[in-house]
DNA sequence: CCGCTCATGTAACTGGTTACATGATTTA
DNA sequence: TAAATCATGTAACCAGTTACATGAGCGG
């Protein structure tokens, strides 16, 4: 049995979560939160729903509302076991280790910039970080609330990832005041 | 001028950093850092050199050793300006964001579990995290040493991301205790 | 001389992406 | 009734991956 891929797994486990529902509700998802892993395109979420559908993770029934057709679905039991496994079996270095990171990528590089262009864009990045900051804080605000505790672990190591990123982002314009 | 993918543009700043190197040189530092965010796998870096080459981003030279056929690459002035423009324009949010994180993804699901191998699974994150750390750690120690602001300061976005995970994760622990 | 590492490369695949197409429903 | 949004889907593409192939050079 193929292992799940990771939009996969989260597709499953989404259903899991919110099922019985709609492909388009499970999108919305994507689409809404502030911090992005997927596009949560039409083109990557469809085909994704219909391969879990034919492996048996996930059953369907007709919604008629009105003449437009549409589909709920929800994880069956296989699909429960499959998403168990995929967490269990989550002790890779990948998982654990340091993200990729595009901010990190271009810091490696910024030598090549004069001292000038380089504050000028470490001082944006701090700016529109700040802009980042206060909209995920926001998203953890509202899952505070919910009261589900995982809910607010995510949002919550969001959060905590960018103030890392802020200090970090403190300590390099320090630095590169002198340099 | 079609942009360049991420891959791209790190291959083009490791020869513009390292050259004249060989691929193979390139590949290397992918190879070795504790926290890659690429494979660094021959399948994916001898096509980029080529791409960069026939781009005119890089320019190489033939460098036999023996009879063994091998070319060096090193930046060109159009590459070195296709790389500072690369930089420049890197002021879109998903820079600054919140980047993917497997490890959080999987969060988001543990609710599926019982109590007792959710604590299993984070107490192993845990103990995995800090061993990844002590890596980490070592790289940044190595790099310090080496006085280049820019290397120490991209080895010190990595380990204060872990420190800022392995708080997270013991938050989550404490929170979990109770649920 | 056997096995390991150096070094270069290709082929097939994969897991997404963007862009497009279509029609129903809701709102201004 | 026009524009926006809901909702479902397809097609073409793309940037990477794994796996494989090949051969040189070197250490035990």
């Amino acid at each position: 049995m193929a292992r799940l891929s990771e939009l996969e797994a989260v597709v499953l486990g989404l259903i899991w979560q919110d099922g019985p529902c709609t492909p388009y509700a499970v999108r919305q998802v994507f689409l809404r939160t502030p911090s992005p892993q997927w596009s949560g395109s039409a083109g990557a979420i469809y085909p994704v729903v219909q391969r879990l559908e034919t492996r048996g993770f996930i059953r369907s029934e007709a919604h008629a509302q009105g003449r437009r057709k549409s589909r709920r679905y929800r994880a069956s039991t296989r699909g429960l076991a499959a998403l168990k496994k995929w967490l269990i079996h989550s002790q890779q270095d990948w998982v654990v280790g340091v993200p990729p990171d595009p901010m990190r990528t271009r810091y490696r590089f910024l030598g090549l910039l004069s001292a000038g262009r380089r504050r000028a864009i470490v001082g944006k990045w701090r700016k529109n970080m700040e802009r980042h900051i206060r909209a995920v804080a926001e998203d953890f605000d509202a899952r505070k609330k919910t009261g589900d505790p995982f809910s607010y672990l995510l949002a919550r190591g969001a959060l905590l990832h960018l103030f890392s990123r802020r200090d970090w982002l403190a300590e390099a314009a320090k630095l590169l005041r002198r340099n």
